[in-house]
DNA sequence: CACACATTTTCACGATTCTAGAATGATAGA
DNA sequence: TCTATCATTCTAGAATCGTGAAAATGTGTG
């Protein structure tokens, strides 16, 4: 993950209704949520929670699947870890923060030699 | 880290000159860098790089003290720690984002008990 | 095919954020 | 005190973002 992909990730979580929605999906877990039931649980207008998880969506931070009329939304975990493992590893030098993150630090910098997920 | 602080601060990161300046402060580590290394390592007009540091500032992620004339600026690693605290806690339940990741976040259930850092 | 339902797209408006020139405040040295 | 330097605040314009009504799209059912 590049400084532009973190920047759009943040930028995507940095709002009030598209984190709860993420968290809702996190809860969620593999089974993901329509986005009507995401509009019902956190009482927004639909065009404006779909607005929201196009954002979601452009940041690669959640997926969707058409099922029968309903638009399934999940989250991207993959996408989370590298977020997370920007974070530690740019923002966290040498793992200043946290004794127990520096681990995290290094699990990143592993997973940064076998790359590419996600075209 | 509530809600409301963690989105202040994936705010106040999402954004390029100011991600750009966190993590040149996190590179310089403890000793810190003045506002006018800061401007000119990232080729920014001062009262620009002045806006985006009282945002970091005020979303806690980093403090400054006046040296002499200058005002030098550090990274508050408390905050950033919080801040991934938070994101391995809310938005990885059960650390399902990575194994690896698993372990930070135990490590930010301990932390959350332990509670009180800077006022 | 026609209908009902879930979701998305389009559009417009107001609010917020980003940017940088000009002015102001604070500090050190002559 | 005067001057130079560093940083911040004031200000205004441009750009971006958030919101929700209305319309359009797609999907299953009768």
């Amino acid at each position: 993950m590049d400084t532009r992909d973190a920047v759009a990730a943040l930028a995507a979580l940095a709002q009030e209704t598209r984190l709860a929605a993420f968290r809702l999906l996190v809860q969620a877990g593999d089974g993901g949520l329509a986005a009507g039931e995401i509009a019902q649980a956190l009482d927004v207008p639909a065009p404006t929670l779909s607005f929201h998880l196009k954002e979601l969506a452009n940041a690669g931070l959640v997926a969707s699947r058409q099922d029968g009329r309903n638009v399934i939304y999940r989250t991207a975990y993959a996408a989370m870890d590298e977020l997370i493992a920007y974070l530690t590893d740019n923002c966290c030098h040498g793992g200043q923060c946290l004794p127990k993150t520096a681990a995290v630090a290094t699990a990143a910098k592993r997973r940064a030699k076998t790359q590419e997920r996600q075209p």
